[in-house]
DNA sequence: TGACTATTTCGCATTTATGCGAAACGTTGC
DNA sequence: GCAACGTTTCGCATAAATGCGAAATAGTCA
């Protein structure tokens, strides 16, 4: 009676992705790069923590699959790589203010 | 140059919401209770933890906000609060398949 | 090459999450 | 009231996440 082990796998995975977006310096990260990309230097100043901190949690978004990078040149640059999590949380907060399922608009 | 209180509290509440699905047990219970409302015990069953841990994984949920409670008689229902949880997981699987952005159909 | 900048990795201490069994709680029916 | 059932809470041990500073890595320019 037990799951499929490609089953389990793939719930793995998808937590994943909920767990790394389950802090809240990394959602400002997230929510930060919904507006584009941006290089580490620029979101340490952003999240206020130091750059070992900001430089793993960028890792576990990006191992994740939410965020991909670019090098380039001295700098890297992060930017979304699931466009679908800015929908979702527009939709939380549509929810958290009460409107009615109907009227939310979870997705662009 | 710190951010509002406000929107550190909320901010707060939406990463509750992800750090509450990041977690297998409790992806699979949310899983579970798209396709409808169950009892604890059946709940119990499914995710292949004791009765402790599930009532835990549940309290997590229902705290952020995913999950809505009912008592009847000796048993207590759940369901899921936020449907959108599922169209974005369903989004994610369209991701992690290689499916371009614009196919994606991330909300019902 | 060598200094300089941007970023990541490492080691550590602290906190938080997780799972279990036992016990407590609340509801139902005799 | 009391016994039975479903569920939650408690206490504990173990595992995982978090943040920091120091050290390591990589790319650029003189």
């Amino acid at each position: 009676m037990s799951e499929s082990a490609a089953s389990i796998k793939s719930r793995k995975q998808r937590a994943a992705v909920f767990k790394a977006l389950g802090h809240p310096a990394r959602l400002r990260i997230v929510e930060e790069l919904a507006a584009g990309e941006r290089c580490v230097c620029e979101l340490v100043d952003m999240v206020g923590l130091g750059w070992s901190a900001v430089s793993r949690h960028l890792a576990v978004l990006k191992a994740a699959g939410v965020l991909e990078d670019d090098k380039r040149g001295v700098q890297v640059f992060y930017q979304l790589a699931l466009p679908c999590v800015k929908s979702f949380t527009d939709c939380l907060d549509a929810a958290r203010k009460g409107e009615p399922v109907e009227v939310r608009r979870c997705c662009a």
